[in-house]
DNA sequence: ATAACTAATTATCAAATGATAAATAACGGC
DNA sequence: GCCGTTATTTATCATTTGATAATTAGTTAT
């Protein structure tokens, strides 16, 4: 087999290996898996460990749609649109047993690529999503009033709606909505309706 | 030292460092961090296995108050009031680090003890959760019009803001909101607002 | 067809790892 | 203080595991 393509092959069998077993499996098991022997992973890559990165890579940079970045501030649309839009799209790409697994399993393990990951979603949606709660909610921009901290977990309030769906399913098993359109609908309309209510008294006593 | 004094130092350091490494943490990694020799742990444990098990059983059993369960379907007190109540004091026994950590590992390797609490956690709260606010917004109750797969996922959407919180923070390390009670009854009031403003229409287009 | 190249396998190493056996240290009762 | 009991350690085993070296098999160019 030519190199390139095994190596593609080589990647994607670790990327479902180490999703179900975590990064301790063993390369002999991940070989099998394969149906190539054990040393012939250590001809395409110096050390198990140097594959495990590559798995990184590959897990995390393919999945990210930079549209999404100009998506969250285009005013032309009602949030709530924007919102169900970007998450019914992201679901579609992160509602898949090896990433959730990958992106837990790494997490834990403390890889700073989830650093980078998080910062992302921070900078790059939640910060601009409650920048368009306050212009929503007639309240003072984020350059008079910094975003606090209470303003920022709200919005991650949302994230976890939707992430933990795929950590209920992909990590523990459980049974999830068999329309995932609507129910990301379901949460965003929640958030919105319950951040109405909520986001004028949040910034009055705010401490930080 | 006595042995039950020795026993549960053991399960103690066991605890704190399964949580810290994962189950494919190291007896001897272990022993050391207890300040004991590797072969001891076998004088109190058959094997690792074993020892792991036991940690699940204390890990579990300890943080869960039955109370709870007469908390929420308690109508004397409002809704909000009791979801607040509940999820405050249910973040005083789990925002913790090796109760998330060991929580997400054994549930990322499958143990079934997770299928077991999760049933709980769904049949002793969340769908009574259901039942208050099929009554608290004039909707038939369970008996005429059963459970949809919708709206469980609408209570798992507030324990999905409530539980990620914890696994942004232990698991990846994040900052979160420095008033965890304030935070909590921003996930209630926005869940209940929200909740209200969807759930009728929910049941009219159900299909299960 | 054969030489050159390289993909892939077999054989193997050294370290790590769960577990056990034998030896030692500590403790309590008399 | 001596003796039996047991908590603990030292020494060690058998496997497992990441990694390497030597060998074989398969492909391509001339």
């Amino acid at each position: 087999m030519n190199p390139s393509e095994r190596e593609a092959l080589i990647v994607d069998g670790a990327i479902g290996f180490f999703a179900e077993y975590g990064f301790e499996g063993k390369t002999r098991d991940l070989a099998k898996r394969l149906g190539i022997t054990q040393p012939l992973l250590y001809r395409y890559f110096p050390s198990k460990e140097s594959l495990i990165e590559r798995v990184y890579q590959e897990i995390y940079l393919q999945r990210w749609n930079s549209e999404w970045e100009s998506l969250i501030p285009d005013r032309n649309r009602p949030l709530a649109d924007r919102l169900t839009t970007f998450y019914r799209q992201y679901a579609r790409a992160v509602y898949d047993f090896v990433w959730v697994r990958i992106f837990l399993y790494s997490g834990l393990k403390g890889v700073d690529i989830n650093d980078r990951y998080l910062a992302i979603i921070k900078d790059k949606i939640l910060v601009p999503v409650c920048r368009e709660l306050r212009h929503e909610h007639g309240l003072p921009s984020m350059e008079k009033v910094p975003i606090t901290s209470e303003e920022l977990e709200l919005v991650w309030g949302l994230h976890g709606m939707f992430f933990y769906r795929a950590v209920r399913h992909f990590a523990y098993g459980l049974p999830i909505a068999k329309n995932i359109d609507r129910a990301i609908e379901n949460d965003v309309r929640i958030f919105v309706t319950g951040a109405r209510a909520i986001h004028g008294s949040m910034l009055e006593n705010a401490d930080g």
